[in-house]
DNA sequence: GTAGCCTTGACT
DNA sequence: AGTCAAGGCTAC
């Protein structure tokens, strides 16, 4: 048999089961599945389904149903974003490194198939078979990248650039304690995420007329969305960043950490605060390149900033939780895996009662089904969750709360049975994450008042920028 | 609209 | 200079 390079392009299409040709907007897929997905995102068609929305997809039906191919295209994890823009040519993007990553753990699982004589059902991604068995808060003594341990580290990671703030100055320009523009400042106990009671009439009937939203001048691409998932949406999925990436990044700064001498080495909690801490850097790099949260002044991005970051915080663990789907383990950002059982003899009882209230909360999300389309409009609708009031730009934040609003309810009206029970349920979920991250706030400060949290966090200088 | 082949250009 | 994943072209 010949395992040459070249045996990846043997591989069969995830959508159609033809020949694969390469690696095209984000995995391997035929000639013919790229050009569609292709099609479909630049002229963001709209297809509809003829018979139940579960047609077979194979190459000889592939064309019989682009609905369905199309889904199916999103469903084995075609990336949206990977479509450009600005359609320029040639180039690379910021794939390659996850491609070489891929085609590196293919090789893997290769010679493993060789020197072991049988085929193996999976090669784990994202934890090592050896290392599955990972403690709280002692297993963060010692931080090792599964993969990174094969010597297969992924080319991306930069956490040196990674340590400079999004905002280019250290801690992301959040003012300090008792300056900056929030003298007087307060923020509602409670967003305005208030449910219209009328809905326009097109979202009870979603097939028969697409929405037509009116972006501001900087989205000028006002054609109807691409199958029954509302262009705020679609933009929001491009927007996405890429969770390896990140997870390589943050890594390998707390790998870094821990190489520093000994006496000033951080404690097990301590490095959980890093490892929140460059989640938060991700989240605020994600804010700061997110549809009309770009386009306000500094001023409002750090108001609404600073009234959700916990929030979205308490928000991507949840839903990481969401995808990993064990009840009993929870999956950090950087791949490791961790025992209920570990967080409840070593978190101690605050920690411990907060990462149970938000496993419940990852079982209600589970049971409405809530998928990559809800979570991005979920995040946007976390972002701008602050009354407006408080902000100079008010109308364009007020635009997008309606948005985000109107494209969250529409995507579940077109996708679930009594969707708008679930759009409810999912608005009540986002008060029930809202006051988690209140009291998650309240553990950290007083957690930091002990002296615990490591010193240069931007967690305890969101804190701070909060109380004054 | 589909899909095979062509051109492009950042990265190595 | 070679690679390869983007977008483009065009016969069907």
């Amino acid at each position: 048999m010949d395992y040459s390079y070249d045996e990846d392009l043997d591989e069969l299409c995830p959508v159609c089961g033809d020949k694969v040709s390469g690696y095209h907007y984000g995995l391997l897929t035929c000639e013919s599945c790229k050009g569609f997905f292709k099609r479909t995102v630049q002229n963001s068609k709209h297809y509809t389904c003829t018979e139940t929305q579960n047609c077979k997809i194979d190459k000889t039906q592939r064309k019989r149903c682009p609905y369905c191919r199309f889904q199916k295209c999103l469903t084995v994890g075609m990336r949206l974003e990977a479509v450009r823009a600005d359609r320029m040519r040639g180039g690379r993007n910021k794939f390659g490194p996850m491609y070489k990553r891929d085609r590196a753990l293919k090789q893997q699982k290769k010679a493993l198939i060789r020197a072991n004589g049988f085929k193996l059902e999976t090669v784990p991604q994202i934890v090592s078979p050896v290392q599955t068995d990972y403690g709280l808060p002692t297993s963060l003594h010692s931080v090792t990248h599964p993969v990174a341990s094969k010597g297969l580290q992924p080319t991306a990671m930069t956490p040196i650039d990674y340590e400079r703030s999004p905002y280019g100055t250290p801690a992301m320009g959040v003012p300090v304690p008792g300056h900056g523009p929030l003298s007087g400042y307060h923020y509602p106990s409670f967003p305005s995420r208030a449910i219209k009671s009328e809905y326009p009439d097109h979202y009870a009937h979603p097939h028969e007329a697409a929405p037509a939203y009116i972006y501001p001048e900087a989205y000028p691409n006002n054609s109807p969305a691409a199958p029954d998932v509302p262009d705020v949406i679609l933009k929001l999925l491009q927007l996405e960043p890429d969770e390896a990436q990140i997870k390589g990044r943050i890594l390998a700064c707390l790998q870094q950490e821990q190489a520093k001498s000994r006496h000033d080495k951080l404690s097990p909690f301590g490095l959980m605060c890093k490892m929140a801490d460059q989640t938060l850097f991700a989240i605020v790099e994600w804010a700061r390149s997110c549809l009309f949260f770009k386009e306000l002044e500094v001023g409002d991005q750090m108001k609404l900033l600073q009234n959700c970051w916990s929030e979205l915080l308490v928000f991507d663990h949840i839903f990481r939780q969401v995808q990993y789907g064990k009840e009993h383990s929870m999956l950090l950002v950087t791949g490791q895996e961790v025992d209920m059982s570990t967080v409840a003899t070593q978190a101690g009882s605050i920690l411990n009662n907060l990462v149970l209230r938000a496993q419940e909360l990852v079982l209600h999300l589970h049971s409405l089904q809530v998928d990559r389309q809800e979570f991005v409009c979920l995040k946007f609708l976390i972002l701008f969750s602050l009354d407006v009031k408080y902000l100079e730009n008010s109308s364009l934040a007020k635009d997008a709360q309606e948005k985000a609003n109107a494209a969250l309810l529409e995507y579940t009206v077109c996708h679930y049975p009594h969707a708008t029970d679930k759009f409810r349920q999912l608005l009540i979920r986002l008060a029930d994450i809202r006051s988690l991250s209140m009291q998650a706030e309240e553990y950290l400060y007083h957690k930091h008042l002990s002296g615990e949290v490591p010193c240069n966090n931007l967690l305890i200088e969101m804190l701070h920028a909060k109380r004054t």
